[in-house]
DNA sequence: ACAAATTTTTAGTTTTGTCTAAATTTAATT
DNA sequence: AATTAAATTTAGACAAAACTAAAAATTTGT
């Protein structure tokens, strides 16, 4: 396989979380599925570019330039999700695969142009928010749904384990984003809950719970 | 600069014209902008992948499995110029290098859904055919404005004179490249016609219609 | 049909991204 | 602080795609 520079800065910056820091080249080498030295390598390339700061041995952070790339990036590849699942009817857990090479094309009119067409969408249909054009982020406030507290009710907006067995789990329990959720009741010992989620009250798994986040809502 | 394999097929395919011939290693080169030599060496792989009938000196055909390949191209390629004209409003000149890019997203849903999405247009903005999910369409043909029999329409596609004096005719007039031109009625003494152009019903000599090429859509 | 011109291929080199294995620097432990 | 462990880089090699220049096959012109 052969990594675009564009790989590498998004994948510095989702280890970073969306923060400047400074990350790893092992932990890039990790999330890439690649070797540390291959990453030293390109990372040297991509410092003489000005996308990163690198001093050998003390890790990787984005110049201004590589977070600009990186959220232009993001912006891409959510928008280009909301475009799937609105637009062409796939389900929220079939649109990252095709996102992640949509999220490559270059056109600024092609980007701002969607934008327009879905009606400047400021989430995505994992929850996650859209950056605008010139790179702001409105950070959502998000809880795993097991440390919302009993009584407060919220939208399930993300998940955490984006794994196809979890995501089909919810799916085959009819749990789906943008589903309004309010937490009824806790078990202590093992941290199940009682939600109600639409119009039907279910019981769910501690487990579960830990891998679903809701944007409280009251 | 690095072509990937479906560069080279949809050249070879380009070059034929869409027929199955078979075509020099040199005009290749040639299409794409590279050496002789290189398109020797990926012609070679592509022959072992299947896709193409290669003997040395005798030059390159697509196989069956090849001109799959090139139809799916030239369909994704069509479709996505119809969907950055009809829903991104990308003007008829604009649509061309974006559509390069995002023909090669691998997606056969995603192809799929965007047909619909369109529903299921049969030319793309330059009035030229889009195959179907089977690779069959009918070829474009191109006509001169006077040729095209009442009750026809087409796209305007170019001009026979180029000269400023008819440009600047057409310009004045509001005809332009990409304009979709229904022939409503002809003069038999003059050869005159009166056509629509977009939402308005104008008269056009037979010395103006005789230099304007149309691309017929139906 | 034969020599010249053209086309096409082959051979050898370059570039780019990657890998393995060894060397080096940094961090951890006692 | 010294030794060991872990992380990171360097060095050397490989694979893929491309290029240059030389060799070989084909085509053309007489």
């Amino acid at each position: 396989m052969t990594l675009s520079e564009e790989d590498y800065i998004k994948a510095i910056y989702h280890i970073g979380k969306g923060e400047n820091t400074t990350v790893s080249t092992n932990s890039v080498a990790e999330e890439m599925d690649t070797k540390p030295s291959s990453v030293t390598d390109m990372v040297k390339k991509l410092s003489e570019k000005g996308l990163v700061n690198y001093k050998p041995y003390k890790g990787v952070s984005l110049t201004e330039h590589g977070q600009k790339t990186a959220l232009t990036l993001v912006r891409k590849h959510r928008l280009w999700e909301v475009f799937l699942v609105e637009k062409l009817d796939f389900s929220w857990d079939e649109v990252h695969e095709v996102a992640e090479q949509l999220e490559h094309i270059k056109s600024e009119k092609l980007t701002d142009s969607l934008d327009k067409l879905l009606g400047y969408p400021e989430v995505d249909p994992h929850g996650d928010p859209i950056p605008s054009k010139k790179g702001e982020f409105k950070k959502a406030i998000k809880k795993l749904l097991s440390e919302v507290p009993i009584g407060k009710s919220g939208v399930c907006v993300g998940v955490k384990d984006s794994s196809a067995p979890f995501l089909k789990f919810l799916d085959k329990n009819n749990i789906a984003l943008g589903d309004a959720v309010l937490v009824m009741d806790k078990e202590e010992f093992d941290g199940s809950l009682h939600i109600r989620i639409g119009d039907r009250d279910i019981h769910i798994s501690q487990q579960i719970a830990s891998n679903l986040y809701l944007k409280i809502t009251e």
